[in-house]
DNA sequence: GTCTATAGGGGGATAGAC
DNA sequence: GTCTATCCCCCTATAGAC
């Protein structure tokens, strides 16, 4: 209701680009409302707590990413590219918060995030390689997926032109690695 | 000299493991000390500070890196697969201290190695792929090794047998990418 | 919507006794 | 080598004026 005085926006703002640069738990509430000019109490008036604001920060990647696994289950199943495209994007939309999350995993064990995290990896690889793949099938997806979300924070600077084929067709074929390419391995 | 006590160890083991489960920035000296029914006082007589300590541990991995690169260096080229093996030896050895650093880089800017880190980085994708690789082959790099490195920190306690050959295999994959497997992208 | 003032706690670290 | 006691700092958060 109430028109957004647009200050909540820029506390969220230079919040994020903070927590980007330094961390979640290196950045104090402090920092933020300095950066802003204002003073420390007044963030409480827009945020209950300092988790609020953190929450309030990543909520739209979680809500992409429920939406992304939602519309991708309703799919022609199969298509391996077409998601690692998809999920790529989503990343890319994202790499920024995504660059916050990873550099400070133990944020969403604080929000009480951690288990659907965990799940909606279990999702993904399910709509890869079908219900309970093995143990080597596993791994290579998770060489795809993490070395995907990898390049969409290494990267993020580049242009997505650039990024997103490599990442996408490196990916793929970690994704369908099928047999030593040479003698076995140790 | 003076024969250690044990206690130096006992309080890195202990800490290794607060670190590990909880993050560094999450764990306390105070933690540390209780579990060890100690003081925390007592730990300043084994280590000059908190940052100390940190960096007790983080060390093997360090020297271990830098002693695996300059080996590498020094043989013949071209062998990616030889190259993959071997780091992936590495990173499973210090899988727990990885697990450490990958959940709060900032630790590395903190220890200040984290030019090191990136150098490091920039050393073996020269060893698997030539200077001045273009974009896309440095991003398929990045999957690769960033895709391993997921691999030792989530299957930790998977055999290793299990573990690398998928990994490796993987990493080899991605790292030969070539060409879009069907249509371009985006 | 923003301020001043302050409570209340935890952190790293030091001094000095034993 | 380990203790007790303590210092100082910064943090999150609240109370209440403007």
């Amino acid at each position: 209701m109430a028109r957004p005085s647009g200050t909540k926006q820029r506390i969220q703002a230079v919040a994020r680009e903070l927590f980007v640069a330094q961390g979640i738990k290196n950045t104090s509430l402090r920092q933020i409302s300095d950066r802003l000019g204002i003073t420390k109490p007044a963030l409480y008036y827009h945020f209950a707590s300092r988790d609020e604001l953190v929450r309030s920060i990543v909520t739209p990647l979680i809500e992409d990413t429920e939406a992304f696994l939602a519309a991708t289950t309703g799919r022609t199943p199969g298509n391996a590219r077409r998601i690692l495209e998809d999920y790529f994007d989503l990343l890319w939309r994202h790499r920024d918060v995504l660059t916050m999350i990873i550099s400070d995993p133990s944020t969403l064990a604080t929000l009480e995030l951690a288990d659907r995290a965990f799940q909606w990896r279990r999702e993904l690889i399910t709509l890869l390689l079908g219900a309970s793949p093995d143990p080597a099938a596993r791994i290579h997806a998770t060489v795809a997926l993490g070395g995907m979300s990898d390049c969409a924070v290494e990267y993020a600077e580049m242009p997505l032109e650039t990024v997103k084929p490599a990442a996408v067709n490196a990916a793929l074929a970690a994704l369908r690695t099928r047999k030593p390419a040479q003698g076995a391995v140790a």
